[in-house]
DNA sequence: CGCAGGTTTGAGGTAGATCAATGTCAGTGG
DNA sequence: CCACTGACATTGATCTACCTCAAACCTGCG
């Protein structure tokens, strides 16, 4: 034990972490109340605004996350400006990349976010010493693969129709509110990007959403709000059979 | 120690492994002599023609494996056929998704190929007990999680022009035999499979093939071997600057 | 009201798909 | 040695899904 603490308080969970809704879910849940304290000594919840960027596509990584509420997206951008989304982020996810100094790929808060962020040094310390929390780390590396891999397989393979479907799915499964028949769910991306993380243009996703609409396979209430009535049309529209 | 053999050889690293040429870059490293035994104990070494399937999309994940030599190609395929290869896996990769019951996709040996493979219940028992086991685990987790990122970029954002020049670049990297100027090498895949690779057509990977062969950019031994005078071109062909 | 940011709609062009033919090369058997 | 076969690759002609460019349309806000 390198804790230095050893008073009755250092075994407490510390009160933010208490009242922390994801703690449960997230990689926090790996760790003893000794190391929430000394975690928390050194981290922060910070309320993002939509569009600020969290971390930069090749700058140092020098604070990871776990995002609290709201929704980061992950990009990557080429040289000439082009674009492209490679991941989703929602509570309770962890934000970073273990194991390497410099980022290569940009996050950036999609909706209104609460994170809560520490020092890079920290974590790794931790990390050392806990199995358990780089198993946590581990699995949810493992998720967000599965995530990227499905998401190779609409890219390459499906038409602007099925892309914009399966993402009408994928933030209806995420959002889950709906009795699985019937779903309804705010939209945490602009027009351009859910174009940024379909690989489309603006125009052809607007095409696609009111294409949808008149097919009766969603309805728009406005252009951030859908709703789908019958959640197995859409994902059958998703070409998931 | 719940490990039951005491004797000196119990310590001793078993003979495959001392031969074995992936044993330093692979998951193994992380084991120690007895370790090794245990799970040589249960290993086998096979050779895999391409073409070969050794894991099914849907099955169940009965075993894990090592690459030894030879190229895996990982794909995922839609109900009505259209199929897309998420990943590729060289020598000395470990093959399996950690911590899942089920395979969402299939490997399949892309070109002759040797495995070490071994149940899934001896590795997940070494896991539990060894947390430099997971830590390799996680970091070729990771590895793959930003190739799959990379290549996201590539099918969503790149043309054809740009997606066959940044496969060749790929490959000619993984491989990497040349000065770091020339480069010369086998491809690894037929051209059906760079088409489902690179989410185009066969026909339109091999006129971009003859497009790149015009420019000056690469010359085309044989179908299946390719040699790029200038690497940096290739790269500014990739889009890659 | 007028203006700005996001979204939708329209007209036309093009990259890449599709369909079909031809070419190449390693076997195989006469 | 040369014809025949089958798998794979290239090439050509046409078609279409999606992009591009441009205009109109919200919805909120000073």
């Amino acid at each position: 034990m390198d804790l230095q603490l050893a008073d009755s308080r250092s075994s407490q969970i510390p009160p933010v972490c208490m009242k922390c809704g994801v703690r449960g879910g997230g990689v926090c849940a790996a760790l003893t109340a000794a190391q929430l304290q000394e975690l928390n000594r050194q981290s922060a919840r910070q309320r993002i605004e939509a569009g600020t960027e969290v971390v930069g596509q090749g700058e140092e990584i020098g604070t990871y996350a776990n995002i609290m509420q709201g929704v980061v997206k992950l990009t990557k951008m080429m040289a000439d400006g082009r674009q492209q989304i490679v991941g989703l982020q929602f509570a309770p996810d962890f934000i970073g990349r273990p194991f390497q100094r410099e980022s290569t790929l940009s996050a950036e808060a999609a909706t209104d976010t609460e994170i809560c962020s520490f020092p890079r040094a920290v974590l790794e310390r931790l990390t050392e010493r806990t199995p358990e929390l780089e198993h946590r780390l581990h699995c949810q590396s493992l998720k967000e693969l599965d995530d990227a891999r499905d998401w190779m397989l609409t890219l390459g393979r499906k038409t602007a129709h099925e892309k914009v479907a399966s993402f009408l799915y994928l933030i209806a499964s995420r959002t889950h509110c709906g009795d699985g028949v019937k779903s309804s769910f705010e939209l945490p991306l602009s027009r351009a990007d859910i174009a940024d993380f379909l690989g489309l243009t603006i125009e052809t996703v607007s095409r696609q959403m009111t294409k949808l609409r008149k097919d009766g396979t969603i309805s728009i209430e406005n252009s951030r709000h859908v709703t789908v009535p019958n959640m197995e049309r859409l994902v059958r529209c998703a070409g998931n059979e």
